[in-house]
DNA sequence: CCGACTTTGTGCATGCGTTCACAAGCGGTA
DNA sequence: TACCGCTTGTGAACGCATGCACAAAGTCGG
């Protein structure tokens, strides 16, 4: 905050702030916002939709309209007062921060019952995500295509990887070797990591994991029936039995 | 505070007056991570450990030890001063506010990809999740057992959902199809709905939704790599040149 | 029985994210 | 051109979550 003069005074000048200070300031929970609204806008447009307003587009994508106003300010005021966004506006915009102008190769580790649908899914590379490597230890496996791409060994990983330039690395292994795979992908250079088994996995600070946990949002779920349950028993009853009268036991 | 004892001790009871007023006030954030912290603790049960310091546990689970105690504060006082937490009382509470001292029965729509995924794995029953129906449109599954379970047809989705109990939806259709079959899944009295889909889910607000998007994951990822490549131009180049050509202050 | 040592549980400050409310700005209209 | 209505962009207030730091409370050795 050191050049602008001025101190709260409104930003008159638009054109000043530059984008790499904005990227290093926006809210994880923004970021993945963002993405949501992508997707949306990337429809709306697809639709033939060419402007949008905040209230449409916060309603498509479940939030609340100041939310997503706050949001889109954290990469730049592409918006018309008065009028709304243009959607391909919008999207180049988001797409640019998002780091979207370039593809991210993807390597799948663990071509079993996950990995297999993974690999064999259609949505990614249309994102800008191809999947360009396999891996497993299965000797079965490896060379047989999944997608169109030959399962590679476990042991290449490293050639393998920087020779495809995979800059994102999905664990879909059983929990005892994601610890492993995740050392390996790293070695190889993979500074992101997308992790499916439910293991707290340990990465140096340069390094960033993201995982999917199944059984953890079930069990989120689960904790919301339970509260709902236990509330209504509260009102009803009073006691600890459940609304039908069904004792909660171990 | 309130924890007496040889009152309750490790086996689970129903939710007593204090707990429900705690189960009301714990934060999301805290819940997800109790869920890792459960299982965490099962593992460590399982290799025949039986206590536990905050410190060792926290690690275990990759997150800050004080902000571990708060977790588990928020569920009640079961630690003892100068030694640590009994690993199976520790379990045993979790679960019970978790709502895991009951079965949460779940049914799984749309059997492609990641249907079957989902229908074979095994990691779900042992944690009090057993999938119990499938469900699809396609005539040549319907009746096919996938993972041990024939594949319902869409349309008996009400009648199987009451006749099997389903506590949890989890839709793996084609995006146009989720929110019709979220509508069914809740006419039906699905309260809690896990989305694979990439669309935003419009539900009454007795239904609780949560989405696994992987394209989100993967553009987080990615908006991390973007991030970090930038700090890097912006140190190794120095130029002071942004992406677009603008001027980036230092 | 005491005192030293260990670890929990939590009050408090801090920072982050969400929400509100409204001035600023734009297009349309007369 | 001047006015009007609409929508954006954002300062500011609020609320929630995180991390710190320490008193309270327990164990253990002597
Ligand atoms: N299938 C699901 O729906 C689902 C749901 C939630 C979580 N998960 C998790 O995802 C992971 C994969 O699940 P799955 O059902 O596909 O398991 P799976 O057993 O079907 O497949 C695992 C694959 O990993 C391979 N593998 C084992 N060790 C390896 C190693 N060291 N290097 C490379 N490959 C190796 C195996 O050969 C196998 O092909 C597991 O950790 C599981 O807990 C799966
Ligand atoms: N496969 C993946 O790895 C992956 C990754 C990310 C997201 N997804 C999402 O998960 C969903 C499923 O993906 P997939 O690869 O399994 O797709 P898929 O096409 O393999 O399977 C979809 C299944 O849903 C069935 N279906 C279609 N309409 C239905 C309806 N109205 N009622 C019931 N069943 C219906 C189809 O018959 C088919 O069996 C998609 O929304 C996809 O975007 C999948």
């Amino acid at each position: 905050m050191a050049s602008q003069r001025g101190e709260g005074e409104t930003t008159a000048t638009p054109l000043e702030p530059a984008d790499r200070e904005r990227a290093r300031a926006i809210p994880e929970a923004a970021v993945a916002r963002l993405a949501v609204y992508l997707r949306v806008l990337s429809g709306m447009a697809d639709q033939g939709v060419t402007a949008v307003s905040s209230e449409e587009l916060s309603q498509a994508a479940g939030v609340n309209a100041a939310k997503l106003r706050k949001d889109l300010s954290y990469i730049g005021s592409y918006g018309t007062r008065g009028v709304g966004y243009d959607v391909e506006v919008l999207v180049s915009h988001i797409e640019r921060i998002l780091g979207l102008t370039r593809n991210h190769s993807v390597a799948v580790v663990g071509i079993g019952n996950l990995g297999h649908a993974l690999a064999n899914y259609g949505g990614f590379p249309g994102r800008g995500f191809p999947v360009t490597a396999l891996f497993d230890v299965d000797a079965d496996l490896i060379g047989v295509p999944v997608g169109g791409i030959p399962v590679s060994h476990i042991d290449d990983i490293t050639a393998v990887c920087l020779e495809r330039e995979v800059s994102i690395g999905v664990i879909a292994t059983p929990p005892p070797a994601a610890q492993s795979v995740c050392d390996r992908l790293v070695s190889a250079g993979v500074q992101c990591i997308l992790n499916f088994a439910p293991v707290v996995l340990q990465v140096p600070d340069n390094v960033e994991v993201r995982k999917v946990d199944l059984a953890v949002e079930m069990q989120i779920l689960s904790f919301h029936v339970a509260r709902r349950a236990d509330e209504a028993a509260s009102v009803s009853v009073g006691n600890g039995l459940g609304v039908d009268g069904m004792v909660i036991r171990p």
